[in-house]
DNA sequence: CTGAAAGCGCTAACAG
DNA sequence: CTGTTAGCGCTTTCAG
């Protein structure tokens, strides 16, 4: 590899000089820079980075913690954030946590050594003492995809995407509702807060598919049970559940969207794929991503250090066949 | 940040003295040693790997060039890629070509400036005069996912994908084919040999539907064109033409698998999740991501330099509904 | 067994 | 405008 003291042996200056022209000092002589520039581009000469870090300047290096690459919803935001940071200069060390703490803790210990200029991780317990124990590290770090106390983070707001399907399905005319998956989600918060405000009953007229508690066949008794001319209106905890749902119905031989409808979350390209397409809610992943980046770029340049920055984005309700109700009752 | 010095400075020795206990070096009084590693624990003591780098030895970092890592394919390879790594306690820094030469020239100059002990990487042209040109880099460099000359390289054969599939087929007694996807690929040139070999005439009785000059209406034709007792094997390029294959099906009111059978190539999730189950080739994309790390670590640590290893791995037919079919005509 | 010293490639004062 | 001089944190001879 080429030095900075090769290229400037060639021109004849200092290394100093050579350093100069690299790092934009306008005190050169125009001629000797043009000389250090054609040379450097001749050799193909890139500064070392790793030389560049050890004297303190920023390694141009971001750490990227997440569960597992292999989830399309992190390997989506993982590429606008190496997209993003690419943009700036700065290449990703990419880390799969698995969400096994000491793993976690093992990741941040060796992205330190790599003198990273900054974190960006999902933490596998946002609220735990490790993680809140990272907040006075010299190093900068957000949160991604969680919104988490004491550090800036970009997430998304699930409490208002239930909020958006109970609207939406409200509004489609449909009486009767349910939410399959986790009870206690935020999105089933939010989807039963909306439905209330509507004045729908939810004693007798929601009902939760809690995986634990029960199984698809009450779903299909809620179905059965309910009368002919009440619409159904579906919320999946995510696109996965959907497509299980959505075999169900067409088992059942549901009329879609006019007895039932269904609307999943993070559409998944899946959810378009299938037929009838799948309504889905889509996280702003691209902007998580790009977001995060630009705020752990700007605590990295030192400004607003000290104030977190809390974002929360919000989902986006993509309306397709399995919903999109023409005629209301 | 704790540095060496600080820790010799407590232990009352020479900086050299704890570098020789990191660096494993025997030739220390067992007192000191215990003392250091202690101190080193209790301070969460790392070596800066930045400045062990500079000083020539490894950096500790395999560079990743993929085109993309929201393609589900490329993220589980990378996962597995990290997992081997962090298991030799190297790091990995993620770039994302997006096929594009300019962008992968871009980021092979960044992992050389940032040292990077080997780079694994989807070359986007490999037998191109740029790849071809890093050959004699010095830095070194494995190919994934494709076979490319004078490169070690790690890579799944489609030719016997294509055969083992018509072979399935062929053997559950269907007696018409039809591969959907893009003429010429490796995975057709293996199903229509095989094809061959088996005796069937692939002038009449079969298709490949290639996107440029056909649509599903000449497939659908196709299945209609057929007689009532002859059964139609289908092979799909990828899970997701599968996908469409299989809702065309259905809307055709075809009996799988006893009037047709499909199977798509990939074993994405959705192979298995949707109705019926969806027969498909797996990649061993774990298995690519494991070895390709261990050839490369094996160069970086100067073994067999010159010699490239070509390593094609076996794919897997995975068999589901779609074309297991219980009684043969 | 151990300290001193050189140096990896580069940046950043500090004198000119 | 430019050369000199210190290091950054660590590894590695080379003498003890």
């Amino acid at each position: 590899m080429l030095t900075m003291k090769d290229i400037a042996k060639m021109v004849g200056v200092s290394q100093s000089t050579v350093s100069r022209v690299f790092s934009g000092n306008p005190s050169v002589n125009p001629e000797v820079k043009q000389k250090v520039i054609e040379l450097a581009k001749e050799y193909d000469y890139k500064p070392n980075v790793i030389a560049q870090n050890l004297v303190g300047s920023k390694s141009m290096l971001i750490g990227v913690i997440i569960p597992c690459i292999s989830n399309p919803f992190f390997s989506d935001v993982v590429m606008s954030i190496e997209r993003e940071a690419s943009k700036y200069g700065y290449s990703v060390i990419l880390c799969n946590s698995e969400e096994i703490l000491s793993k976690e803790k093992n990741y941040v210990g060796i992205l330190n050594s790599y003198n990273v200029d900054g974190i960006l991780m999902v933490p596998s317990d946002g609220q735990g003492k490790y993680f809140q124990g990272l907040k006075n590290s010299k190093i900068p770090i957000v949160a991604i995809t969680q919104d988490v106390q004491n550090f800036s983070s970009v997430s998304t707001s699930h409490v208002n995407a239930g909020r958006e399907v109970a609207r939406h399905l409200y509004s489609m005319g449909y009486s009767k509702f349910a939410f399959i998956g986790k009870a206690g989600d935020d999105k089933e918060s939010g989807f039963i807060e909306e439905l209330v405000k509507n004045g729908v009953n939810t004693l007798t007229d929601y009902i939760c598919i809690d995986y634990k508690k029960y199984n698809l066949s009450h779903l299909s008794q809620y179905i059965n049970d309910s009368s002919e001319n009440e619409g159904i209106g579906l919320f999946a905890i995510n696109d996965l559940t959907a497509l299980t749902v959505l075999d169900l119905l067409k088992e059942m031989g549901v009329e879609m969207p006019q007895k039932a409808a269904l609307v999943g979350f993070d559409n998944t390209f899946i959810s378009k794929e299938v037929s009838p397409a799948i309504s889905s809610v889509a996280q702003p992943l691209e902007e998580i991503g790009r977001q995060a980046v630009e705020i752990l770029i700007s605590k990295v340049n030192k400004n607003n250090l000290e104030k977190e920055i809390h974002i929360i984005l919000e989902p986006r309700l993509v309306v397709r066949e399995s919903s999109m109700k023409l005629n209301r009752y």
